[in-house]
DNA sequence: CGATTTTGACCCGCGC
DNA sequence: GCGCGGGTCAAAATCG
């Protein structure tokens, strides 16, 4: 199961919507028309959820429409987070003492418990001033309770450097810098969760200016991630007539040609466009930012 | 013997 | 100013 936690963390939730879990990239001058857009998505949910009537051509037209559209709104969710977070960080920095006093390190990421707002929060105000943001990721992973290695095998070379027992969690967590390359700035931090023993938090904070020495860098099945803060909800195990099979199936299956296929068809590409766009518009955090960026937008009457 | 891990000390920001 | 807590350092211990 693959899925971007989201929602309970923080109280308004600008920050990195990354949707583009699986997906091609959007192609280039394919722009969104937003109200359309939000138009039919808001269509009830047919294609491979409800029976099918429609011939094999129609099918293959269906899905180089719905591929487009899925492409659209992958550039749209990109260009909407970067405003969001971008926003957010100024009326934050706006709202700061003026002294420009230096932050605390702890801020500069989510706590435990998670507040990933301050998680973008900081990384967005990083850099004297300039939007350079710090990518923070959240990678929890199932493993064995009586585990007590804390290690995350993520196809990364670690140096570990450092543990301590943190307050808000009686597991000790373990501090990790990449040590494939000497000038990588990425660290990594792992804990167990504190509501559950058999899932390790691990949180990476930058992002690697190295390839990654090996190809079993690839997330585990039962992995989920929470890019630095928002919530959005992929349920990417719901099964039904022609539905979405869960990214578990990997496990099942010799090889990831089989999962490459799923992912790639129609029916996947379908399945998640609507369950995108079904967590965008339930989500009252994302329409609450969306609102409010747009709201900066307007002029003033 | 070099690389890696462990662990107590230290640093620094924040709240009171 | 002081204490607290998270993050980092670095010497010692351990491993291959």
């Amino acid at each position: 199961m693959l899925l971007m936690d989201s929602g309970s963390r923080g109280d308004c939730s600008p920050v990195c919507l990354d949707l583009s879990v699986g997906l091609s990239p959007p192609s280039p001058g394919s722009g969104p028309e937003t109200t359309a857009d939000a138009e039919r998505l808001d269509r009830p949910a047919t294609g491979c959820w409800g029976p099918r009537t429609s011939s094999l051509a129609d099918g293959k037209d269906e899905a180089k429409t719905l591929e487009a559209r899925l492409t659209q709104v992958s550039e749209e969710n990109r260009r909407l987070t970067e405003i969001i977070a971008y926003m957010y960080a100024s009326q934050v920095a706006a709202r700061r003492s003026p002294d420009g006093r230096k932050r605390s390190r702890d801020s500069l990421e989510p706590s435990n418990s998670g507040d990933a707002n301050a998680a973008v929060e900081s990384a967005a105000l990083s850099d004297e001033g300039t939007c350079r943001r710090i990518k923070l990721t959240r990678v929890c992973t199932k493993i064995d309770p009586s585990d007590t290695t804390l290690t995350v095998k993520d196809g990364y070379q670690w140096r570990k450097y450092g543990q301590k027992v943190t307050r808000d969690n009686p597991s000790p967590r373990a501090y990790f810098r990449c040590a494939y390359a000497p000038s990588c700035p990425v660290k990594k931090k792992v804990q167990r969760s504190a509501e559950d023993s058999a899932m390790l938090v691990a949180t990476y904070e930058g992002e690697h200016n190295h390839p990654s020495p090996t190809r079993a860098g690839e997330l585990p099945s039962s992995t989920s991630i929470n890019s630095s803060g928002p919530a959005i909800t992929l349920d990417l195990t719901r099964n039904g007539a022609g539905a979405v099979r869960g990214l578990d199936a990997a496990a099942e299956v010799p090889g990831l040609k089989r999962l490459c296929q799923e992912i790639a068809s129609p029916d996947f590409r379908t399945a998640l466009v609507e369950q995108m766009a079904r967590s965008l518009t339930k989500d009252p955090k994302f329409t609450d930012a969306l609102a409010a960026a747009i709201l900066q937008q307007l002029p003033e009457y």
